[in-house]
Order: C-alpha cells, then sequence, then structure tokens
DNA sequence: TTGAAAGCGCTAACAG
DNA sequence: CTGTTAGCGCTTTCAA
C-alpha cells in the first residue's frame, strides 16, 4: 500500500505537505500541488479512511435501518428506491451507506447500537416509524444525528424528519373519487401501527365529511401485507347491505391483493368497482388496469433524508426540520364514473 | 469518548491488557478480565472501529454493489430480498455491509474505486453480472476478493459465484408445462445481456427437445421489465396462426405485466393459456391466479455470497468456488391441463 | 509556503 | 500473566 509517506518522500517534501495538497489547502503553491499531484497519480496513491477517519472523528458515513422484517413487507419496491435517493445524495456528497437489514427488533437494535457505538456512521435515517421504538428512544437520547422517513410517533418537533403530507393525500386522492360521482367509498389499510396508514385514513375521513358523506364504520378495513385475512376482510366489504363503489388503499401492494381479490368474486375495477391508491410504485403501472395512485415522490424522500442528515452531522445544532416532499395524483385507469 | 487508556487508568492495568481483554486473549487471568470488562460497563467503553481498522489493515465490511438503476429494474423485490439474506449472515459475523446503488455505470464504478482504494471495505458483492464489466475487470485485476450473485460472463473458473441452476429450473418448469399436455410454449424473457435470461431459456429449448417438441423461433420473445413494447411483442405472440397454450417467463415481476396484457386481450389464465415464471417473489402469490413459479431461495443466495466472501477476505488463497443453490418448484394455480 | 512533531485509539511484538 | 514501546496512516498545531 503507497502511503503518504511514500508519496512526500518521492516528492522531496514533507508528509504534510502532502496532506495539505490532498486537502487543497491554498498556503501550499501551485508548483508544488502540481508536482505531488502527477506523484501521486503515478504511485496511484489513495488516502486510506481509517486513518483519516481516526483524526478527524468522523467516517462521512450514513446508517441506514430498514424495518425488521419479520413480515415481507420489505418487499415492498419502496425500499429499493428510497435506497436509490439515499445513494444518490450520498454519492454526491462523497459519502458512504451502511445498510442495517435485521429480522427481529433486538438485531435492528444491536446493529444501531455498533453503528453509533463504534463510531461507524456520523448519522442514521431510519426508514420506519413505531410506536415505543427503542432504536429511536437511544438515538434521541444520546443526540446522536438521526432522520426518520416517516412521521415519529414522538417528540415530532424535536425529531427532523421527511414525510408527505400523507393527510392531504388521502384527501384529495378521495375527492378524486367524489368527483366521480362516488359516494360509498370504503378504506383498506395496513397497519394502524404506522403512521402512514393513519394519515391516510384521516384524509379519507377529512374528504367524506366535507362532501357531507356520513363515514361508515363498516368502510374501513385493516389488513397485513399478506394474504392471510386479507381476503375475509374485503369479502366482509362486499356482504354488506350497501357494497362499496369505489376503495382507497393505503398501499400500492395491498392494492395488487385487493385487485385480485376483487377479480376473484368477479368484480370488475373500474366498471363495477373504481380503486385508488399510495406509492406508484413500478406494480401501479403493470396491474391491469393500471392504477390511479398518489405519487410519492419515494426517491425524493430518500435524497432529501439523506441531505438533511448530512447537515446535520455537519453541524451539531442545525436546528430540527420537517421536510413535506410533495406528491402528485397519477390518473390512471382504476377509477370509473357512477352514473 | 471513553478510550482503552481510560479504562486501564481506572482498572489500573495498562492499556494493552485492555486490548488483550477485548480481544479476550487466554493469556490474561480471570480476575483482570471481569475487574476491565466490569469497568469498561461502567464507564460506557466501546471500541473506536477506525483505529482498530488502521492497525488490523481490515474493516470487516464488504461493499455490495446493486445494478445501475436507469431501468426500472431495481424495483423488483429480488433486491431487497437479497439484501435481507447478506444482512443477515452479516451481522452474525459481526461485519458491516457498505451499499452502493448508482445510476450510471460510471457511477458505479466511482463507488467501487473509491471503496477499494480507500480500504472501506475487504470485499465486494456483485448484484448484478453484465458483460464487458469495468468493475469486475478492475477487482479481478486488483485480484481484490469479491463474488458475484449470478454467472459470470468471462472467467467463470476463477471468479467465486453464488447462483441457481438456472438451466436446469428452466427445464424443470418446462416440463411442468409438458408434463400438463402443453405442447405449443412460448419464452418470454427480459434483456438477453442478463445471463439469467439466457440460462432460463437454455432450459426451456432443452425441454422441448427432449420431448421431441420442435422449437419455434416465434415463440421467444425478449422484453424489457418496463411496458413499452412489451405489449406489441405479447399481442404478436397471439397473432400467430398457432398461438401457445403455455408461457415460460422469466421472472415474476413480467409475469405480472404478461398476466394483465393477456387479461386485456380476454385470455384467461390458466383456462385459455398457462403461465409459469421464476423468482418466487412476494408478489406471485398476490396475483390472480397465484403463479406457479420457481423459488430460487434469494434469501439464501444473499446469506452465501457474503459468507463465501467472507471466507475469501480471510484466507486470500481460499479456492475459486461454485455455489449452486438449489432451487423448488412451487405449484400454484397459474396452469392448467391441455385435453 | 513548508517542515517537524505530536497524537488520534488501538494492537502487537518483545520483555519481563 | 502483564507492561513497555512502537507504529498503523493521516492531520494539525507550531515554528520557521
Amino acid at each position: 500500500m503507497v502511503t503518504i509517506k511514500d508519496v512526500a518522500q518521492v516528492c522531496g517534501v514533507s508528509p504534510s505537505t502532502v496532506s495539505r495538497v490532498i486537502a487543497d489547502n491554498p498556503r501550499i503553491s501551485n508548483a508544488t500541488k502540481k508536482k505531488v499531484r502527477k506523484v501521486m497519480k503515478e504511485l496511484g496513491y489513495h488516502p486510506n479512511i481509517s486513518a483519516r477517519n481516526l483524526v478527524a472523528k468522523s467516517t462521512n458515513a450514513l446508517g441506514v435501518i430498514m424495518p425488521s422484517s419479520t413480515s415481507k413487507a420489505l418487499q415492498n419496491p419502496f425500499f429499493p428506491e428510497v435506497l436509490r435517493g439515499i445513494g444518490s445524495a450520498i454519492h454526491h456528497m462523497k459519502y458512504s451507506m451502511s445498510l442495517s437489514t435485521g429480522d427481529t427488533e433486538d438485531e435492528i437494535f444491536e446493529e444501531v447500537k455498533r453503528m453509533v457505538y463504534g463510531s461507524y456512521v456520523d448519522g442514521v435515517i431510519l426508514l420506519y416509524s413505531r410506536a415505543n421504538d427503542p432504536v429511536t428512544t437511544f438515538l434521541r437520547e444520546r443526540d446522536f444525528p438521526f432522520v426518520i422517513i416517516g412521521k415519529p410517533y414522538e417528540y415530532e418537533n424535536e425529531i427532523t424528519y421527511v414525510d408527505n403530507d400523507n393527510i392531504r393525500a388521502g384527501k384529495e386522492i378521495t375527492e378524486h373519487l367524489i368527483h366521480n360521482g362516488h359516494e360509498r367509498i370504503a378504506f383498506i389499510g395496513g397497519s394502524t401501527d404506522l403512521f402512514v396508514t393513519v394519515d391516510r385514513e384521516k384524509g379519507y375521513s377529512l374528504a367524506l365529511k366535507e362532501a357531507g358523506i356520513t363515514s361508515n364504520e363498516q368502510y374501513k378495513v385493516h389488513t397485513e401485507f399478506v394474504r392471510s385475512g386479507g381476503e375475509e376482510a374485503v369479502a366482509s366489504l362486499f356482504s354488506l347491505n350497501n357494497p362499496p363503489t369505489g376503495i382507497v388503499v393505503s398501499d400500492d401492494l395491498i392494492s395488487l391483493g385487493v385487485t385480485n381479490m376483487l377479480r376473484q368474486s368477479s368484480y370488475e375495477v373500474p366498471k363495477d368497482i373504481s380503486l385508488v391508491s399510495f406509492n406508484n410504485v413500478y406494480l401501479a403501472e403493470l396491474t391491469q388496469p393500471p392504477l390511479t395512485t398518489v405519487d410519492i415522490q419515494i426517491y425524493e424522500l430518500g435524497i432529501q433524508s439523506a441531505r438533511a442528515l448530512i447537515e446535520k452531522t455537519m453541524n451539531k445544532n442545525e436546528p430540527t426540520k420537517r421536510i413535506i416532499i410533495p406528491h402528485k395524483i397519477v390518473y390512471r385507469e382504476s377509477v370509473g364514473k357512477i352514473k
């Protein structure tokens, strides 16, 4: 391995001079800079990160924590897409990303501790937001820089987070159904442990209320991402006296499941029933019919969270921020007009 | 930050003793070990990784390289699933994972160079295999430890890789169609730049040949993951004089698209046409009907690649290996009997 | 504009 | 069984 000393020796300068050239220190003459750079290239010199990190007491790396993967939820295309966003921001800032996937809550917590205690990373991005999350508490108590993608359960004002305005998005997409003449509108969501679900449902309720439609508890269904149980829940929706004519589904992946249950019961979208959902992952245009869905700009969520976190690591008392990424509705063919 | 010296001082021993306790060196008395450990806990001591890496000249970290994300292919649930596998292996070995997503080939190459030159990682896992890949060449020429998930394009005997027996899998799944009476069987695959596609198609051809079915070039279609163009390709399949009664599709995600094109043309699966594919991602059971597909054990691909790579980094002249992960066919409802 | 020297936190001979 | 010492590769005062 070629070190700073080797370069220095060949150049006939001191190691510190070489170091300064690397940092592009303005107090080094252009002549020496040029010479040193030439030699660095010739010898194939590359700075050793560990050595640099040791003295700098910082790693220029961010930790990214995936949610517990006990459920199949991780197969949601949401994740590769945020990772891409984070990756892009990180690349441009010359940072690196340390990824942690953990099967259980404990495993995740362990990994975070390793990252933080071992000074593996300068900050952490949480790809989930859960109630009573030991990780969040840990990070908060240590005052270790972190951001959440999604809305924090507690201490909302003390935690920097990047999210969509899910209430508004939920409202708007429901209104789209209303504008198309729908009045009997159901909501199918994932676990209520997740804030996204809750917020999107809030928006749904709000839209109904504003439109003067009385909401119907029987129209609200919560199901896991996985098949099991989901079918019955949806089936029950259609055994009602007044089955819905439109459904707001909280996630494209769930929509896929719903579409198919519908088809099994010989309901046709959008003729018999209209469907709208959220995320606009690649799948949404692959289904038949393609889904009208809220594009939440997943990639951008990734970029912004990484940027916000990097700012925080560079300046410990950067103020807490709440960054809301705009959404937009993508109109496709899953919605029909009533009457 | 509490260092080894602090612990040493409080314990009244030398730093090296503390270091040895950390390494659980057998030549330290149990008494001191106990005392030192107690103090470490009390002071909240955690070893500094950068310092350790500097002297150890190794980082206990693996780099993971995603394919270029210009195409939407990255949204394939395949990726979160391999990452989980890798993450699991890595966690148990107390390694960490540095993830690189790059938009362009150049960006990817840059990141790999950073990882390798900067000694960020001890080895690299490539989540793709492409012809004329500068990254592969770079790694090979430097003799830097790496493994490929998939089959290398060149130097197959010199590169450790983890893959399925895609030819056999392709053969078996095609035979399943044949056993159900199908003779006019088509193949729809992704880009032929990918070895997976090629191998699975080989298996398909082989099965036909063994069954004495003459293969038909018109039955072979290649389409990108993305919608565009895919529809026409499939449509052309059904404008033939003798349209197929069964289709082997090289990826569950493509299957999803195909199913929907089929439905658009009022073909019903499995009544009018049978469909089989590969990967068994979560989606495969969410479609209507659920897909008969080859489970390639993505998670296991991840685990094994990480393990193989770690072995390699620990022992530079660990022999080159080819690790084949067994597949199994998951029978669901997308296949019908002919006659 | 450059060099000398100290030190980041840890490990590993070597010595005892 | 434990301490002393040197050094990993880099940055950064301080001095010139």
